[in-house]
DNA sequence: CTACATCCTCTAGCGACTAGAGGTGCAAGA
DNA sequence: TCTTGCACCTCTAGTCGCTAGAGGATGTAG
């Protein structure tokens, strides 16, 4: 019926066909039926999973963590509170990330802003990293 | 006169040791004296050293351009154009990696707060991860 | 039939460390 | 003086999630 080779499979879902092979070599994806010359040949079922692998990728979730999202949604009786769970997590570390870039950017931006542009010797980008002292934030 | 030892270094630079020796190894930090028993024996320009790579690498610098940062650092005469130049190109990235964060960070709050803490069937963290369409942000 | 794109497997590399094995140095207490 | 025990040494390999490349097989269009 409708067979699809790794690279259309590539094209369909936006994983790259290293990718794809990867995630098979890790059991994250099905191995798929071959072809008679040895080629993968994929179903509609290998492109969802395929499209749910990417987009919790693009949200940050570890292989793990996917591995897991993956358990659950092929037992759909379980308790969802392992996937809260592991949603929850993810979302305190987004949380602490943006807190942590957005001190980072503070300090780069007054570096930035305190360049004169002239030489190193009087260089704020320079003095700021070499003496901790001088940031705004006590961050780190 | 004051010969620190590797793990007195640490202590002082809150770099870790095997990470001190990693640094050494490539060429970040010089390489100090050695004792007679061959330990590493380090002077404080080391400390100082150490101290501005932190800080750096804290900030998010790549290793690559703390070598540059270094080399200027150590001819005061420069200009400070290439200083300034990697501290903007780090500030847009930083400013890049919020916004994309504070994207997901919506995301992963619709997820959580649409779990009905029921079954894997209903819950909205496996759904919206099978569905990009149920999505708030075409970031992705 | 011949190009040529696409596929296959396998190994190695990326960045910035981190962990562990197996051995040596050194300072302090008995 | 001896021994305990921590800190140090080098070297290799592992981490994560891919990515790149070699060297060869397959599939398709003209």
């Amino acid at each position: 019926m409708k067979k699809i080779t790794i690279g259309e499979a590539a094209r369909r879902s936006g994983v790259k066909v290293p990718t794809i092979r990867y995630y098979e070599s890790i059991g994250l994806l099905a191995e798929p039926e071959r072809s008679e010359g040895n080629q993968r040949s994929y179903e509609p079922s290998h492109l969802h999973r395929l499209a749910f692998i990417r987009h919790a990728r693009e949200l940050g979730f570890e292989v793990e963590a996917i591995r897991t999202l993956l358990a659950l949604q092929d037992d759909p009786n379980q308790s969802c509170a392992s996937a809260d769970a592991i949603a929850k997590a993810r979302l305190i570390e987004v949380e602490q990330r943006i807190r942590s870039l957005t001190a980072l950017r503070t300090e780069l931006e007054v570096m930035v802003e305190g360049c004169g542009h002239g030489r190193v010797d009087r260089c704020r980008v320079i003095e700021v990293l070499a003496d901790h002292g001088q940031c705004m934030h006590p961050h780190h």
